[in-house]
DNA sequence: AGATAAACTCGAACGCGTTCGATTTTTAAG
DNA sequence: CTTAAAAATCGAACGCGTTCGAGTTTATCT
C-alpha cells in the first residue's frame, strides 16, 4: 500500500512547477504571487511551502527546466571547424542569448547563481556540466596545435568564464546594449586571452 | 526666506542616512527594518519615502558611505615597485578584502552593481572610479615596457574586471573559501591574461 | 497679512511572502 | 480493523516594504 502519499505528492509538486513555469513565463518572477501559482496548482497558498520553502527555491526549479533546454543545444557534438576563438564564441554566444531572452529572467538567474544566498550544490553542478564542455572545447584546440599540450585546463575554463560574466555584466549595467557588440567585445576579451596582452 | 525647508530636509535626509548605517552595520541589511530607521530617526515610517524610494536606495546610500571609504586608500599614490602582476594583485586584493569583509554587505551590492535592476549611472560613475585607477597602471607598466605601446586600454581593464568578478564569483559560490586562495587563483589567471593562454 | 499652491508628514491600509495551528489524510504497528 | 504517530492541507494571521490620503507646514504672489 505504500506509494499513495509519495504518487500524490510527486504530482502535487508537479503541479506547482508547471503552474509556475506557465506564470513566471507569462507575468514574470515579480509579478506572479505565491497565491497565484496555488490557485492554478489548485491548492492553498500554505501547501506550496510542504514543497518548497522559499519563492526563489520555486524559480530555480523552474530555471532548471530552462537550463536544461539550453543545454540541448549543446547536445549535438558541435560540428568542428573554425578555430579556437570561433568555437568559444559559438557556446559563449549561445549562453548569453538564452539567459538575456528575458531580461528579468536573466538578472534574477544570474543573481542566484553567481551571488547565491548560500553555497549551493545545484549551481555548482550545472556550473560543472558547462566547464566539461568548455573542456572539450580547450581540448580540441589542444589538439589542432592552439593550445600549449600542458595546460591549466581548470583555470583556462575559469579564465574564459569570468570574460563571459564580465560581458553579461556590461549587459546589465548597460556599457553595451546590442548582441553585436557584446560578441564584438568578447572576441577581443577572448583573443587577448589567447595571445596575452604582454609584450 | 528661502531655505528653511530645504535644510530641514536636508537634516532629515541626514539622519535618516545615519540611522541606516548605524542598524545595517550592526543588524545587517535584512534585518533591519523601514520602521526600525524611521524610529532610529525619530520621523514616521512613511516619511522616509519621501527621501528614498525603495529600501535598496537607502542601501546604495549606505554603499557611497562605504565605498568612499575604500576609495581612501588609493588615494596616496602606490609606491609603485614590483611588476605588473604586483600591482593588480595589491589593487584587486583591496577590492576583494573590502567587498567580502562582511559576506552579507557584499552579496547585496555585488548583484546591485554586477546585475541591477535598472541601468544606474552611481554605478557607472564608481566603475569608472576603479577603471581610471587601473589604467593608472597600465600605464605605469606601458612605461616600464611591460606592455605594448598601443594597448586597447580599455578592454584591457574590462579584461582584468572580469577575471576579479570571477574570483568574486567563486568566492560566493563556494568555489574558494580562504583570501590566500582568491589571491593564488587571481595571480593564476592574470598571469594568463599578460602571457596569454595560446602556443 | 491673507490666500493659494506646493511640499512634507505620518497613521492607516494594502500586497505579498512566510509561518501558525487546527484539521484531515496517510502510514505503520498490533 | 483499530489506533496512534507522522505527514499534508490550508485558512488565518504576521511581518515588512510600500502606497494612500488626509492633515500640516512652507513658499509664493498680491
Amino acid at each position: 500500500m505504500a506509494g499513495i502519499r509519495e504518487q500524490k505528492k510527486a504530482e502535487t509538486r508537479q503541479a506547482i512547477t508547471v503552474a509556475a513555469v506557465a506564470l513566471f513565463s507569462t507575468k514574470g518572477y515579480e509579478k506572479t504571487s505565491i497565491e497565484d501559482i496555488a490557485r492554478a496548482a489548485k491548492i492553498g497558498k500554505a501547501t506550496i511551502y510542504t514543497y518548497f520553502s522559499t519563492k526563489d527555491e520555486i524559480f530555480m526549479s523552474y530555471c532548471d527546466d530552462e537550463l536544461e533546454d539550453s543545454f540541448a543545444q549543446f547536445r549535438t557534438p558541435q560540428f568542428v571547424e573554425g578555430q579556437l576563438i570561433d568555437h568559444l564564441l559559438k557556446f559563449f554566444m549561445i549562453k548569453f542569448r538564452f539567459v538575456t531572452k528575458n531580461h528579468e529572467f536573466g538578472r534574477q538567474l544570474l543573481r542566484e547563481m553567481v551571488f547565491p544566498k548560500t553555497i549551493n550544490e545545484k549551481v555548482k553542478e550545472h556550473d560543472k556540466r558547462y566547464f566539461d564542455i568548455l573542456e572539450n572545447i580547450f581540448r580540441s584546440a589542444q589538439k589542432r596545435g592552439e593550445l600549449a599540450g600542458q595546460l591549466d585546463m581548470f583555470h583556462t575554463t575559469v579564465h574564459f568564464y569570468s570574460l563571459y560574466l564580465g560581458a553579461l555584466a556590461g549587459w546589465y549595467t548597460g556599457y553595451v546594449d546590442s548582441v553585436e557588440e557584446v560578441e564584438a567585445a568578447l572576441r577581443i576579451l577572448f583573443s587577448q586571452a589567447i595571445e596575452g596582452v604582454g609584450v
